[in-house]
DNA sequence: CTTGACCTTCCCTTGACTGGAAGCCCCATG
DNA sequence: CATGGGGCTTCCAGTCAAGGGAAGGTCAAG
């Protein structure tokens, strides 16, 4: 297999996949003419990437996932932990935007959003804040 | 007020206020020996900026909000515009998060986090999926 | 005079790619 | 046989919003 057609049967880019290869997620062979050459284990491996990817695990917890995947003797606590360190994670940053989202919205209605000049939204980034509960989350 | 002042007042690292500088989000005058030289209306601007980037305006949208505000001449219906595209982004970041939150939190329930190998976590991310529900999300 | 805190510029690094240029390789058509 | 197009290669640069650190200038206190 050439990379189009892992790139097409995997979902990632071709330059993702080249990627994960630069920093040695996967190893593929190569052919004579200098091609990468996929077997169905690469395959498989950025199949799995992908999906780790998209849970939003970052590169080097998927490499440790990976390690995990491909150590037989492997403990599963090992995996939830690291399942559980990325789903606080996740939390947390659903939390910021969360906040973020409050008093955004509070904002938002509180601007008439006419052509007049005057604005609640400028005037509270500009710490003249008319709302009582706004305050600067570092 | 040289920059150690600024950056204690602000809440910003000096760092940051020098690359806010660089980017010409503020210009502050400099010294007879090169030192910055802020004034009150820096402090003021650099504030602006931190509580603006608090909400999760990217640079350029603190760029625009510093524009209209300077501009006495704005509609609000301008900066509510702008709140509300970024309100819409937070949301969507949000439901994303929330979606990864779901599966990740599945997953870690089904998994016995034991010292054996056994762990549907890997099991799912190779695509063996043992939960019905289960998608790849690109 | 020296020490230490503060300031300056400059360049490199981050994460996870993405874009683009320059140049092979291979197949098919004229 | 030339050529055209698509696919492949490498390498370099850019993204975003800073952070790290080096090398060196400045200032106030002791």
């Amino acid at each position: 297999m050439n990379i189009g057609d892992v790139s097409t049967r995997s979902g990632l880019p071709a330059k993702t996949i080249r990627y994960y290869e630069d920093i040695g997620l996967i190893k593929p062979h190569r052919s004579n003419n200098g091609y990468r050459c996929f077997v169905e284990a690469d395959l498989h491996k950025l199949a799995f990437l992908g999906r780790a990817r998209a849970l939003g695990f970052t590169i080097e917890e998927c490499r440790l996932l990976m390690a995990l995947y491909e150590d037989e003797s492997r403990a599963s606590g090992d995996v939830k932990q690291l399942a559980l360190e990325h789903l606080r994670k996740i939390e947390a940053k659903i939390a910021d935007l969360q906040a973020m989202r409050e008093t955004l919205t509070e904002l938002v209605q509180c601007c008439a959003g006419d052509s007049r000049p005057d604005c609640p939204i400028l005037k509270d980034l500009a710490g003249q804040t008319e709302l009582p509960k706004q305050g600067v989350k570092a």
